[in-house]
DNA sequence: TGTGGTTTGTGAAATGTTTAACATGCGGTT
DNA sequence: AACCGCATGTTAAACATTTCACAAACCACA
């Protein structure tokens, strides 16, 4: 492939996963008709899934299951990721128990915290760990991808150790901006500069 | 002014803030200073500010306190906003226990559930109503931003009855994608997707 | 008042992304 | 086997965003 894929394709990718799910009893879709169900236009749809391959048939459209055998490899999704989760304080927990990280493949295989009163209770089928087990454990597991949802204060170490522990995908919801080496991604869920950004839109809509 | 604000410019706004907040005891902060402490470009410092105005002095930089003035009132973070959180899960319970929002002046006003067993119960200070009176309550209240944690199911008429309550601005947690009339926006916070494009980086990286 | 050092604000170029438009290719039909 | 209709894949244009590079502006100091 020549052309670089722009970030913004990959969740669109997701999406698209998501509307083929909802063709069922079809066997071809159109270009034009996951553009109506995901809202994207059809020539974004067509020229996204050409980043990644060609999957349709001129005349015919995309076979639904070919396509969505195709986006689940392209994604990853077709195997199974094992995941950490730091924090099991109350965003943790209802990380835990968040039922759509499951269904797509994604598996909390263990959770850390520093707080003695959290160490030692089981969560979901999750006995937390002290955190100083971090590193050794993630590490003997193998564990690529790892849930931040610590206390600002650690985090940036936490983030460190998870990175020597071989972690190298993190979904950080503290509001950090973490230093990391090139060979690792850290994407950013930060709640606060979400609601800073809808003042923004109800702020300038009134001027 | 002429030219249009990028989508991107206005969280990035929201971490040149924090970066302020950070520089206590100096009175002037150069666009350099900022690029550091931001890991973003000077250039794209200097030229982001300048979408809202201009706040520098050449030869000396920003003035510190002036900026964090400005930057606050262009994303309306100088107010109060009331905010109506729908679901009081385990993600509604996180998130209305997240000391972040308090601090930029978000403040939780009401909560809502459909659950008979969480009807009643108060948390954090906040009693959760039985969301068949959400419509009344949010409209009587004159919430204008909302934060929907609820489950798939029921989500996509959750937001249309926010919409008939007059709220302009959604936080949205759950994987729908919510049809809305142009004058409110919807930020879709989607914990599948982001875990999907990590696995998405971490497939690529061993092509 | 003039000069030097510094840093902004901004045209212009470079880069990146989306949309438009259509030639090409495929399947079905006669 | 040839034709028709349809939807893809792709080339080119349009649009958007970021980076570059420097003139203009300001301060400090002599």
């Amino acid at each position: 492939m020549i052309n670089k894929v722009p970030q913004a394709a990959v969740p669109r990718l997701s999406l698209y996963y998501r509307a083929l799910l909802e063709s069922r009893g079809k066997d071809y879709v159109s270009s034009d008709e996951l553009s109506k169900l995901t809202n994207f236009t059809a020539a974004q749809v067509r020229r996204d899934l050409t980043y990644f391959g060609q999957f349709g048939t001129p005349g015919k459209g995309y076979e639904i299951e070919g396509l969505k055998k195709a986006i689940l490899g392209i994604l990853g999704t077709d195997k199974n990721w094992d995941v950490a989760l730091v924090g099991a304080g109350n965003l943790g927990t209802a990380l835990l128990s968040y039922k759509g990280f499951k269904q797509q493949g994604f598996k909390i295989l263990s959770a850390f915290d520093n707080d003695l009163r959290k160490i030692g209770k089981t969560l979901e089928g999750i006995t937390v760990q002290d955190i100083s087990e971090l590193e050794k454990t993630v590490s003997e597991q193998g564990i690529q991808i790892a849930i931040v949802a610590t206390s600002t204060e650690g985090a940036q170490e936490v983030i460190d150790t998870l990175i020597r522990a071989g972690v190298k995908a993190i979904l950080n919801f503290t509001p950090i901006r973490a230093q990391t080496p090139e060979e690792a991604i850290v994407l950013n869920i930060d709640l606060s500069i979400e609601l800073e950004r809808l003042a923004y839109f109800l702020t300038k809509a009134k001027a």
